[in-house]
RNA sequence: GGGGGAAUUCCCGAGUGGCCAAAGGGGGCAGACUGUAAAUCUGUUGUCAGUGACUUCGGUGGUUCGAAUCCACCUUCCCCCA
């Protein structure tokens, strides 16, 4: 099976600009090719994984990535298929985020001996003259053209600003000096780069008179048409000290029936024939594909050992029996207690299980606190220091949420 | 530049002087049923202390015994005209 034909198998091809070039370029490691990375966060999330995953992939076919970070374009603010404006961000911040980056990247795709480059996109963008630029680039942009494409419609409606505008003409050129400079012909990203991919492929013809190609993912999606790797509490992220490797499992173990099969084709690099046996599971065996999902991923994104740990932790807490010792807890200090005792509603604000000490009360009242696995029912149960220390206890509210609680 | 409209709790959206911590829906959380799934049903959903207090309706002042509701100014956004 070739490179491109397994990417389609698994359904990491959403569009490409030409079938036939593409195939011909990846499946002989012959290309160069890159994905852009706006540092907009001090951390990579469940969305950029994807895109990274491609990236492994094709290194691993023997192309060479590069990772694009856009220090420069993260100064405007890709205005595709949001509904309102990016907030801006000073240069101090785009520049630790973008260091950030790196740093994960950096576990994930190798870089060593030119095999991967990694770029940022302010080195050129910054040193542009304006004049120069509308003269060079501007000119080979329709306007007619960009307000017709489709990442532009929702903006159409609300305002959209110059600034932002001109989005589409920076990663445009960004594809051009790559293309001229490190003979990069293939430009990957999320399906909603679609618009922006083509504006450099196309400044590239004009400009040069020669082809370069672009291919976008698919936008990960439940089957309920939503994005993956949000929860309430926000995205989903890569940095273990902003979403912990349990966490990072947790969220994975519990993704729905319908989109277990999804998330093995497109995200674990398990071989295709053993996602298809997975396949024909049902009913409650389909558990077993979650925590192979959950485990791969974790894996992929932490380590095998941090993947273990998580994994432990969850049979210990939703089986019962095993080891604990690697479930998420808290470590009270002296002035947590008061005469030597703390209330079970502190006990629950402290663990972070609940974010008000209103909502520690009313998950009391209903009924969804346990405490080594007793339902707790008095609102004003005491612990005292000793009943806390060494291992402490195991907090669970509702279903899911657990913390370990201990104290010196 | 001229004219008109809007800003409400996580989101949408009612509320036009006291009965408003603020209808309804969505989402979230909890309970029942289950497979750490989905669907369904029930409860709950500002904070802190338990029959109460405090903070909240874009911002700042003002009117009033009393304001999300009235007035002034400001900020932001939308629409129409240029």
């Amino acid at each position: 099976m070739t490179l491109y034909d397994e990417l389609t198998a698994r359904g990491l091809v959403a569009q490409v600009t030409d079938e036939e070039e593409i195939k011909e370029l990846i499946n002989n490691a012959k290309a160069t090719f890159y994905i852009g990375f706006d540092p907009t966060a001090d951390s990579l999330h469940v969305g950029h994984f994807m895109a990274l995953s491609l990236m492994k992939r094709l290194q691993m076919a023997g192309n060479r990535p590069i990772a694009l970070l856009g220090g420069g374009t993260a100064m405007i603010g890709d205005p595709s298929g949001r509904t309102d404006m990016r907030q801006m961000m000073t240069t101090e911040t785009i520049n630790h985020n973008a260091e950030c980056f790196k740093k994960q990247m950096s576990k994930f795709i190798d870089f060593s001996e030119g095999r991967a480059l990694m770029l940022n996109n302010a080195d050129w963008l910054t040193k542009l003259n304006y004049v120069e630029l509308l003269r060079d680039v501007g000119s080979h942009f329709s306007v007619n053209r960009m307000l017709a494409a489709e990442c532009y419609k929702q903006r159409m409606e609300r305002g959209l600003t110059f600034l932002e505008f001109n989005y589409m003409i920076m990663q445009s050129y960004d594809f051009y000096v790559l293309f001229k400079d490190y003979g990069c012909r293939l430009q990957c990203g999320g399906d909603d780069q679609w618009s922006n991919i083509l504006g450099g492929t196309e400044l590239i013809r004009r400009k040069l008179g020669e082809n370069a190609y672009g291919l976008t993912i698919p936008l990960l999606l439940t089957s309920e048409g939503k994005k993956m790797g949000k929860t309430q509490a926000g995205a989903v992220w890569l940095d273990p000290n902003k979403t912990s490797p349990y966490d990072f499992y947790q969220y994975w173990r519990n993704v729905e029936d319908a989109d277990v099969m999804n998330c093995l084709r497109k995200l674990t690099f398990l071989p295709l024939e053993e996602i298809e046996k997975m396949e024909k599971w049902e009913g409650s065996e389909i558990n077993r594909a979650k925590e192979i999902l959950a485990f791969e991923l974790t894996k992929l994104v932490h380590s095998e050992e941090e993947a273990q740990k998580a994994q432990d932790a969850a049979r210990a807490l939703f089986i019962g029996g095993g080891d604990t010792s690697n479930m998420p807890s808290t470590k009270l200090e002296a002035s947590d207690f008061v005469d030597g005792e703390i209330t079970i509603i502190d006990l629950l604000a402290k663990s972070g299980l609940v974010p008000s000490k209103s909502e520690a009360r009313r998950a009391i009242d209903q009924g969804g606190v346990e405490i080594d696995g007793r339902k707790v029912s008095d609102i004003k149960l005491k612990f005292t220091k000793e009943q806390l220390c060494g291992d402490g206890v195991i907090l669970k509210k509702g279903k899911k949420s657990f913390n370990r609680v201990y104290t010196e």
